[in-house]
DNA sequence: GCAAGGTC
């Protein structure tokens, strides 16, 4: 139904090609070095300011303004100043206090919000250049976002008439010196879609945001900081899912069958492939078949080396799930860390998607540099030494319009912290890792089975032939299980049989990363916005951490619950990917910006009408969620603020008791148990869902003296 | 004050 080819914000535009001679493209190309009269070349970020004016002269001036440095280039005919914005300098924003709200208008950050004072400077700087200038260029990022940045200053401070877009998806010196050399007129189809997409979130993010709010300070009097959003309230959703999941979760009995074996003295385990077992009668069938048979028979052992090519080198996510299982840094930390070392130069830009080394970047270099830090001078000379100096780097899939993959500059570190030296060490080796020999893992199994019965065993060993790359990124060594060499039909005497019960477990509790991977993958939000987009439903407790990973709130749950049953749109990843067409109408023309908005308005507002119809009663809820007043019908769990669906119980607590007792049949059938022992069991299990400790406690336990 | 998106 919708089409999947357009990103929200990885959009690439059409193939960089500057050769005009071709006949590639019909859009006429202006070189900078043909315009007469001042220039403004407006780069998005103060590190690519620098690139671009180090790529177009040798003889630029470095400028400051108060803090900040700008760059300039003089020749007899023309004067050319290259300035940066920082990212964003605009931003929607509105004087109006009510909801339905549909008045906006760009305005410069730094008013709407106190936290981006520090660009009042950087815009002032381009004002004052702008107001000297004839000429525009905008040389920010080459995607969607970087359009609207430039584009948003040149309106204000410029003249879109005479302005020009540069296009380059790297700060090679060659391809920038031809991106100028190659100017296009301003890409308004980039700048329509991405205005609209802007204007998308902010009508559905603000009206919905105001909405939870109104409802909530009409029944308390309380201002209390609510929020929804086209990426926040998915991720919400799935995170609600996963703990609802936990909460009702009743772990099943199994069985598990192992068997001792002992060969040249040596004993070893094998595990029934038949693995769990579901009643405690056929595993006992099973084990006796064993002990009967006295030994086993070998009918395959097979051994099989395998090539480990290293990983790819890091874009921001992998980086992130590294630090984290390796250090347990969570998201937004690592980020950070990344980009402080960043800002210092030790490493390329991180908010990247990207799984690939530039290919013009000059390794051997960087190789030398980094082994000027002492801890990298063996690995250094081994891959040197390891590779006969032939650099080529293993890449990844994913790509980025914008930036490549992370990588160290080479420049050596003065004073990182612990953390800092760590995050900088991943980074370090994964690159020295790319240009490195695969691994040679040799991996054995072997299936045996009872002799009469033919029960099969089995179990596998795992060995590192040529450690290749991992000596370089030691963090995916396995741990190395070497089986005692059988032959076929050979008989291996059984020492021992075990049936262990065991429990069925609940999907994990989810942790920070897991909540960034799962947006990774379903494609919502961006390398940027991700880590802050999580910590953000925190600030909101709609979720609390704990030592084991991530739980929701009873506010978070009531804000899930309203947001499903008014906007159920805003809670799955669906709108992502209709934005994404909708924006991807708007830049091939074939709908106007207005039109898509004015059809967003018509949506929304009539979902805002129902909502206001209800509002007193979400106003109770969400008062009742947050702990201020008592639901009207209160669930008879003690513990509980909900509000009652059925029977006196809240709709989880409801459904916990009827899953406890339909359960029980299956408990019954694998493991002859009486009602009440089940539910003492249960009750003694960490794994047992929340909900169904409640009713257990609350009403199972309580109620069945008097059945 | 509220979104999501840049970047410091
Ligand atoms: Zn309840």
């Amino acid at each position: 139904m919708y089409s999947y080819n357009y990103k929200i914000t990885s959009e690439t535009h059409n193939k960089v090609t500057h050769n005009s001679h071709t006949g590639t493209s019909v859009q006429a190309k202006t070189s900078i070095w043909m315009l007469r009269g001042p220039i403004l070349v407006i780069a998005e970020k103060p590190k690519a300011a620098r690139r671009i004016v180090e790529a177009l002269s040798q003889h630029y001036i470095t400028r400051k303004y108060s803090n900040i440095s700008y760059y300039e280039i003089k020749s007899m005919s023309q004067i050319v100043y290259v300035a940066s914005a920082v990212g964003h300098l605009y931003t929607l924003h509105t004087e109006l206090r009510e909801y339905p709200v549909f008045e906006y208008k760009w305005v410069p950050a730094y008013i709407a919000d106190e936290e981006k004072k520090y660009t009042r400077i950087y815009l002032e700087l381009l004002g004052k250049l702008a107001h000297e200038c004839l000429y525009y260029v905008n040389a920010c990022d080459y995607d969607i976002e970087g359009s609207v940045i430039g584009y948003l200053i040149i309106k204000f401070h410029g003249d879109e008439k005479r302005a020009f877009r540069a296009k380059f998806s790297s700060l090679v010196h060659s391809e920038l010196r031809s991106s100028f050399e190659n100017l296009t007129p301003l890409d308004y189809d980039m700048i329509e879609s991405g205005l609209c997409r802007h204007e998308l979130d902010w009508i559905w993010g603000i009206n919905v945001s105001r909405a939870l709010m109104k409802a909530v300070f009409n029944a308390t009097k309380r201002k209390i900081t609510l929020s929804a959003g086209r990426v926040q309230t998915p991720t919400l959703k799935f995170i609600t899912d996963r703990e609802l999941e936990r909460a009702l979760f009743i772990p099943l009995p199994q069985y598990m069958i192992t068997v001792k074996l002992k060969k040249d003295n040596r004993v070893f385990t094998v595990e029934f492939v038949e693995n769990p077992v579901l009643s405690v009668t056929s595993a006992n069938i099973v084990k006796s078949a064993v002990l009967r048979g006295k030994y086993l028979l070998v009918r395959e052992y097979t051994t099989e080396k395998r090539k480990l090519t290293p990983p790819p080198p890091f874009n921001l996510s992998d980086l992130q799930y590294e630090a984290a299982r390796i250090f347990g840094f969570s998201p937004m930390k690592t980020q950070k860390i990344a980009e402080d070392l960043y800002l210092e130069a030790l490493i390329s830009y991180p908010r990247t998607n990207s799984q690939k080394l530039p290919p013009t970047l000059n390794y051997r270099e960087i190789l030398q540099k980094l082994s000027r830090i002492s801890k990298y001078e063996d690995l250094v000379s081994r891959l040197i030494r390891e590779t006969r100096g032939i650099l080529r780097p293993v890449e990844g899939e994913k790509e980025d319009p914008a930036h490549p993959a992370i990588y160290p500059t080479g420049n050596i570190p003065q004073s990182l912290t612990r953390d800092q030296w760590a995050v900088y060490d991943l980074i370090v080796r994964r690159f020295l890792a790319a240009f490195a020999p695969s691994a040679i893992m040799s991996y054995t199994r072997a299936l045996l089975e009872t002799p009469s019965e033919g029960y099969k065993f089995t179990c596998s060993g795992v060995n590192i032939e040529l450690p290749g790359w991992l000596i370089y990124y030691p963090y995916h060594t396995p741990s190395t299980k070497i089986l005692p060499k059988l032959a076929r039909a050979e008989r291996v005497e059984v020492i021992d049989v075990v049936v262990r019960e065991s429990y069925t477990r609940p999907p994990a509790k989810l942790k920070k990363i897991d909540v960034l991977k799962w947006m990774e993958s379903v494609e919502i939000g961006t390398e940027s916005t991700r880590a802050p987009i999580i910590e953000k439903l925190f600030e909101r407790n709609y979720l609390r951490n704990t030592k084991s990973g991530i739980e929701i709130t009873d506010l978070g749950l009531g804000v899930v619950e309203v947001i499903s049953w008014f906007f159920p749109e805003l809670t799955s990843i669906d709108l992502t990917r209709r934005f994404e067409q909708l924006i991807g109408e708007v830049k091939a023309g074939s709908k106007s910006r207005l039109q898509v908005i004015e059809e967003a308005k018509g949506v929304i507002k009539k979902l805002l009408e129902v909502f206001n119809q209800r509002i007193d009663s979400i106003g109770a809820l969400l008062s009742a969620r947050l702990g201020i007043t008592d639901s009207y019908t209160k669930c008879s769990i003690p513990t509980c603020r909900r509000e009652v669906h059925e029977n006196s119980l809240c709709k989880y607590h409801y459904e916990a008791l009827k899953k406890l007792r339909d359960l029980y049949e299956e408990w019954y059938q694998r493991k002859n148990i009486a009602y009440k022992e089940y539910l003492k069991k249960l009750l003694n299990m960490k794994n047992t869902g929340m909900f169904i400790r409640d009713v257990i406690e609350h009403i199972e336990l309580r109620e069945l003296p008097h059945k």
